[in-house]
DNA sequence: GTGGTCTAGACCACC
DNA sequence: GTGGTCTAGACCACG
């Protein structure tokens, strides 16, 4: 259901976040829903529980998650129109690598390869 | 010439060594040439010489660039076909990218816009 | 009668406790009557029936309730004192909240701004 | 120049964002200025570095912070604004513990008094 | 069981 | 020296 990559340079908590964003887009999880637990996220992700923990509480913050204590977290109303409508962090970090790409002379034909071959992988 | 954004999540050096090796993938510095000094680089960019530095010297072991003492650094034989040639390091952060999208949930036609805008932006 | 508000960073059961101290220091229940019932409470307030039970059994232990098997529970004639005497719980919540609100450069304007505000409210 | 204490049931973190914003709303460091160092700042409040780094990320992801790696972190030219005109976080914390202290039945006089017990200490 | 916080200690990369 | 991340383990309070 989540997957997370520990040796991508991505910060774990990161991707964690990122995950759970793209669960909602992709209608797995709707606003009211409860988010699956820190620990057992930690678990199944075999991850340090802090580190689901640091990604909750941001989550918490940015108002995508409303966390009640002893209770769960849940997402929440803004939830889905934030993980739909912005995606902003996701479009700048690809910004930035096709940014970095294009400076450092990679071609777009390239480019287009590598995207061809990322839509050929997930079927 | 060389642009370099202060702000981005790459690392400066980073962003020095894939501008110099796009400089010539694009056939503005050619083997045998001069490349632009340390200090010069340092008072363009606005950074700190010492990462110029780090970056030249990382250059200079893997075979891109070649230092002679009092003299400067000069792009190598091997330099333009390794700047074609890899890009691996260019390659691989943009699958990271995408990879990371689509886990956010970002859809295809959405980086497919990213893509087309940023070919536009170049023009 | 008795408010809770969920979202609150305030622990509910210690939203009930003070709630309940509060009617009686506005002498809308006096020493002898009637509390209102666990399950009733915990109905009315959409609230976990163990929280208003940990609420009334932390109350019973300060002398303010004193529960009566199978009866319900009662203001105790010590009850009313505490609630009104006491306030010390409240008073350095206050405190602290003001603290902080300095510390974080909150002028002295605002602070007596929402205090007017806070005041209008209510009535 | 920045307090914080320990006991106060106010998250530690929490008590750095605000002392840091508070700095900046009394003008004692303005935008472009260099924050105190992470580890110096854990050196002298007595607190774990990790403590520290997790209000300067949060800071950072406010916008309030700019972090340079290995270079330290700079107040956001939007840092002054932020801090100034927002003030939101301490504005809701005040408004919560006046709301709980009046449904806690604490009189209007006893909180003025608290107000005016406060306004004096600090001279 | 739930989330939240803190400490401690270790790495990494960068300047 | 700087910030950033992760792990590990311990508490706390709530339901």
């Amino acid at each position: 259901m989540l997957e997370i990559d520990p040796r991508s340079p991505v910060a774990i908590n990161d991707q964690i976040k990122a995950g759970l964003k793209g669960l909602v887009a992709k209608g797995l999880l709707k606003p009211g829903d409860q988010a699956p637990s820190v620990r057992s996220l930690a678990v199944t992700l075999r991850v340090n529980p802090n580190t689901v923990a640091r990604a909750f509480r941001e989550l918490g913050q940015e108002g995508f998650l409303e966390s009640r204590r002893g209770e769960g977290a849940y997402i929440s109303d803004k939830g889905s129109r934030q993980a739909k409508d912005g995606f902003s962090d996701l479009k700048r970090a690809l910004e930035e690598a096709l940014k970095m790409a294009r400076r450092g002379g990679l071609p777009w034909n390239e480019i287009e390869s590598i995207l061809r071959k990322a839509r050929g992988d997930e079927r």
